[in-house]
DNA sequence: AGCATCACCTGGCTGC
DNA sequence: TGCAGCCAGGTGATGC
């Protein structure tokens, strides 16, 4: 599932090929990935306009137009963005829902099985040029840091259990299920643990651990899991799943104690840790 | 207000 | 081997 380092890594990529290109044609063929308004609305608004820049808070990915407006992608659960040189050679493949046709002749294209992913255009922007309705995300902590003291006010008084607070993207912008396992466990917290019962040293452990794996992962190129197939703009396969220590390692050993690795329920979703060495 | 639950989806896997 | 049913999970809506 695209996070924060996979939704990065896809940035990096489109930051290198996406400035200065000029939107020739913009089709929409899936009948959800543009939901929020219609898709010749969004057709009307991109086609002709050039791109400026490549940009990312938390999971969102946010397109910057010359005239100002901000064409915002959401992978959710599946989607994919896959930029092609020579459109010609390749075929589209199923589940394509968008393909972005580009002056020089390539494309950007959104595949997305499970249709969950989003595509809107927005003319609201902030005075950095994202857009307004990001204000309700909490601190990217690759953009915008998050110190201890930072992430501590923003766990006091909640009484959810911590996982449910690491991956509200309110909280913090940029953690889902995945890393908020091994944020956990590396903070050696487990993630049942309600926000309020938490010490300053562990909320510590946790800012410093959020910062450290996230920027070792999007350092990997991201998490690529079986089911996920998660794959950057170019469609290579990230490489952080072979650093991850309790996610979807139910039954193994801890490789810190060595005690069984157990998946426990949180909030309606499954959760990976260590019961002999996280409390 | 804050918290829990559900709906939205389909591919892949499990178990019979 | 075939197939039914389960599971994955980010976000927004809904209900309490």
């Amino acid at each position: 599932m695209p996070e924060l380092p996979e939704v990065e890594t896809v940035r990096r990529g489109l930051e290198a090929v996406l400035p200065g290109r000029r939107v020739e044609r913009l089709s929409v063929t899936g009948r959800r990935a543009v939901r929020r308004q219609p898709a010749a609305e969004l057709r009307r608004r991109v086609t002709g306009r050039s791109f400026v820049r490549a940009d990312r808070r938390g999971k969102y990915l946010a397109l910057v137009l010359d005239d100002g407006q901000v064409v915002v992608v959401h992978l959710r659960m599946s989607g994919q963005l896959l930029y092609v040189p020579e459109p010609a050679g390749l075929p589209l493949q199923p589940h394509t829902h968008v393909v972005v046709r580009l002056d020089d002749g390539s494309e950007l294209r959104f595949v997305d099985p499970r249709t969950f992913g989003e595509w809107f255009v927005t003319g609201e922007v902030r005075r950095d040029g994202l857009p307004a309705e990001f204000d309700r995300l909490g601190p990217d902590p690759l953009c915008d840091g998050l110190s201890a003291a930072r992430l501590a006010q923003r766990l006091a008084r909640r009484r959810s259990p911590l996982k449910a607070a690491l991956t509200d993207q309110a909280v913090v912008a940029g953690i889902g299920s995945l890393y908020a396992d091994e944020i956990c466990h590396a903070a050696g917290v487990l993630p049942s643990r309600p926000c309020e019962s938490l010490t300053g040293a562990e909320v510590a452990a946790l800012a410093g651990a959020t910062r450290r794996i996230l920027r070792r992962a999007v350092e990997m190129r991201g998490s690529s899991l079986r089911d996920a197939r998660y794959r950057d703009l170019m469609g290579e396969l990230g490489g952080y799943q072979a650093r991850h220590r309790v996610y979807g390692r139910a039954g193994t050993p801890c490789p810190r104690c060595g005690a069984t690795l157990r998946r426990v329920i949180i909030g309606a979703r499954s959760a990976y840790c260590c019961t002999g060495c996280q409390h």
